[in-house]
DNA sequence: GTGAAAGCGCTAACAG
DNA sequence: CTGTTAGCGCTTTCAC
């Protein structure tokens, strides 16, 4: 900046001024700074002007995995809201990692790297646990943080299982299993209670060993399908936590002779762009994933922005009727 | 870090040391500082550190869609090589908009933001073309960079497209049909390319209006193979550009009765997750995704610690045969 | 309108 | 081993 302040002649102050088009600098010199400029191909130098300004228009997104194509959608919806500002969006893939979590959050959100943090993790990293001045700066999506006051932009997951289990009911099933993900996981427990609810609503009861699962993966729906067949009554429907699962499930039933939906109907959750495109088609529900990140980018530049926001969005989501369900029979 | 110096009744050049392991501080004063560390909760500004050493440990990957699941993979086996590193990884969704790569390119690249870029993109930012100091801190991955000595970690796209041709071939297949991807895209020049060699070596002719495509997508692969259908003499089997156009594809033949592979042989490309949950399974071209991040992002701190770098590293790929593909009947 | 100068928080000579 | 000090490159009072 320097050179250029001697090249058109003026002082780095004038520079400065010039570049952040403020209009107290003369025409003429806004043109010689500009000149000089093109002359060198200057560019500022973002990182001192972030320590002078105490900002880096940077902000750290924390998933638990990437290749995940719900996730993918939400990371989207983030950039694209962040890129509008102006901001740039960092990516950890922590895998449930909570020490690489917590490290991260040190050295990103309270060593200044990043201004704000975005969880698609479901938990807060400990060492933020009892920063209040790094409180204001958190949002989380998809999955709300228990007890820690973090803003949050969800779906009801709860209402959309029971949802999805109550289409089952009304198309005359009875026998009704779910495939649920992971054990700790926040939305296994919500959807868990959803499918629940819906049964207890309907009188129907969950015989031991009809709630299967453990991953939201292709292979532990193909699993826990198999489990399922392997009963001496088994469901004649399966509503499952994820695409995936439904999927894998889908997949098992055929090899073994049970055709969708004819001998098994199988719902699932997410609405994954192959939904569709798999045969059967996948009845499913869909999630707003790009909304949920564009909306939690949005909720949390307006934190950084010191407005107020409210403290948990909830957004609709959407039954979505194809070919992978029917009557019983 | 001027009040933990007070408070461990030291210089900040001591703590400063101590907080980087230096051997040159005495026993007794590190833990003095570690002990006011500790109830502080003190962490080192990383904009400041980043300014003084001019190292923001930061990469920008720039990838035209992070929601397309082959992408998703490669952005995976980045970040697990640039973690283990300890940099952290800034992801731009471009979708081909070239504007917006200049201006990225500008800010964080010679804004000093970030040190390196990993292009998925398949060409440089206009504003890099001619900064050669640029150039050594650049590397493409997935698809090569025509013309600007800029490193990269790729397949062997056609090689890969000859052989799954000429597995259909080999099959017994004769009117064999393209489902290509977008018309600019480099990766569509290569895999049409061994498309046709393959055809050629056989002796095969391919008429006019054989090769359609003109996107990555589902949706492209149903609209292309409508098309090939509607022809008086449609193909016995058809080699689709990726795995999104093949299931798109296998639903538009099932939709018009023609079953897959009894009536119709399809072969996809990448190998992606849902690839072996479809029915019936893709027979495709698995492709290293992460590897392809993993090591493209290890060319890159290789190229930013001075070390030379082979100039095109290319990945083995393989074919995955499964029930997508069968003799003509 | 413009310039001089004081830092933002850190690290690395350099001198003890 | 330790402290003093000079910046890294920028923005922004404060005076003119």
């Amino acid at each position: 900046m320097a050179d250029i302040a001697r090249l058109a002649g003026v002082s780095v102050a004038t520079v400065s001024r010039a570049m952040a088009g403020s209009s107290l600098v003369s025409q003429e010199n806004k043109e010689r700074v500009a000149s000089a400029v093109r002359q060198t191909g200057y560019v500022v130098n973002q990182v001192a002007r972030g320590l002078r300004l105490q900002r880096s228009g940077l902000v750290l997104v924390m998933v638990p995995s990437i290749a995940n194509p719900f996730f993918a959608h939400v990371l989207l919806g983030i950039e694209e809201a962040l890129q509008e500002a102006g901001f740039g969006m960092l990516v950890a893939n922590t895998g449930d990692d909570h020490a690489r979590e917590d490290v991260l959050a040190r050295s990103m959100l309270t060593g200044g790297k990043t201004e704000g943090l975005i969880l698609l993790t479901g938990h807060c990293p400990d060492s933020l646990r009892d920063e209040p001045q790094a409180k204001g700066r958190i949002v989380a999506v998809s999955e709300e943080i228990a007890g820690q006051g973090i803003p949050s932009v969800t779906i009801d997951n709860a209402a959309a299982m029971r949802e999805a289990t109550a289409h089952l009911i009304g198309l005359g099933h009875r026998r009704i299993a779910h495939l649920a993900g992971p054990a700790g996981n926040g939305l296994t427990v919500q959807r868990l209670a959803g499918f629940h609810a819906a049964m207890r609503e309907a009188g129907l009861p969950v015989p031991r060993g009809m709630v299967g699962g453990g991953a939201f993966t292709i292979q532990a729906g193909e699993e826990g399908m198999s489990r399922l067949l392997a009963r001496q009554a088994p469901p004649t429907a399966v509503v499952c936590a994820n695409d995936e699962i439904a999927i894998g499930a889908i997949k098992a039933a055929r090899e073994r002779g049970i055709p969708v939906p004819a001998g098994m109907s199988v719902v699932g959750f997410d609405d994954i762009d192959v939904a569709r495109a798999v045969h059967p088609g996948l009845t499913t529900i869909r999630q707003p994933r790009q909304d949920l990140g564009r909306e939690a980018a949005r909720m949390l530049l307006a934190l950084l922005a010191g407005e107020a926001v409210v403290r948990n969005l909830c957004l609709p989501t959407q039954m979505i009727l194809r070919a992978s369900t029917a009557p019983p029979s």
